[in-house]
DNA sequence: TAAATGATTAGCT
DNA sequence: GCTAATCATTTAC
């Protein structure tokens, strides 16, 4: 399977879904760094409340939601960066964030970029996950996946325990039917996962042995 | 040209 | 657990 059947050829919620457990990897030019992805929220375009794109909004700021699958939107807040990969045709603003991972590969020099901190710190969170990988600009924004230094283990996943899909953080409370939407999903137990209570921690991270 | 707004994080209580 | 910080993009005038 490439990129672009992946991205399109399903539901948004069910490719955040099917995303959980594979590899994301950056190749930083002199080193790999990687992590498993543990969480992820899916963005329904025009209807959504929540999505860059409701209403059919559209601007050079979130053209990249708008590219074909496995097109990185990479947008800029708060001098923080997320990490968004467009789902469906082109033209259609719809798209996935990856707001956790757990790192595999690299992680020194994750910490390095992080300033020292380590830990369930590392990446837990959308913008920490992009200041570990050392994102800095928007300079693969609207580019193809498998053209740019970032890659996405299509071939495998770790297996996992159990999927959770609950409401997605920090939007418009004032439309409680789209607030209340299941498209965040996580890996249940995985420490990197926001907001995660200690007690609910799995000591396999939440995936399956092997 | 100016003011409001977050797909948030860090730091303090 | 709660509040402030901080800035690109958006929206209003």
């Amino acid at each position: 399977m490439d990129y672009s059947n992946f991205f399109i050829n399903r539901t948004t919620p069910e490719i955040a879904r099917d995303l959980l457990g594979r590899t994301l990897s950056y190749n930083t030019g002199s080193e790999i760094l990687s992590g498993i992805i543990v969480e992820a929220e899916a963005y329904v375009g025009s209807k959504d409340r929540a999505a860059h794109s409701y209403g059919g909004h559209r601007s050079p700021a979130n053209e990249g939601l708008y590219g074909p699958g496995g097109t990185l939107y990479i947008y800029a807040q708060r001098q923080y960066f997320f990490f968004d990969v467009a789902t469906q045709e082109k033209d259609i603003g719809q798209g996935v964030l990856i707001r956790a991972i757990h790192p595999l590969s690299g992680i020194n020099t994750m910490i390095k970029n992080r300033h020292g901190k380590s830990g369930v710190l590392l990446t837990n969170g959308p913008a920490k996950l992009m200041q570990a990988f050392g994102i800095t600009s928007r300079k693969w924004d609207c580019h193809f996946i498998g053209e740019s230094p970032f890659d996405i283990d299509l071939s495998s996943k770790k297996k996992i325990k159990h999927i959770s899909a609950v409401a997605r953080v920090g939007i418009n409370q004032s439309d409680p039917i789209w607030a209340k939407k299941p498209l965040r999903f996580i890996v249940s137990g995985n420490p990197y996962v926001s907001d995660i209570k200690k007690k609910d921690i799995d000591p396999d991270f939440g995936f399956d042995k092997n």
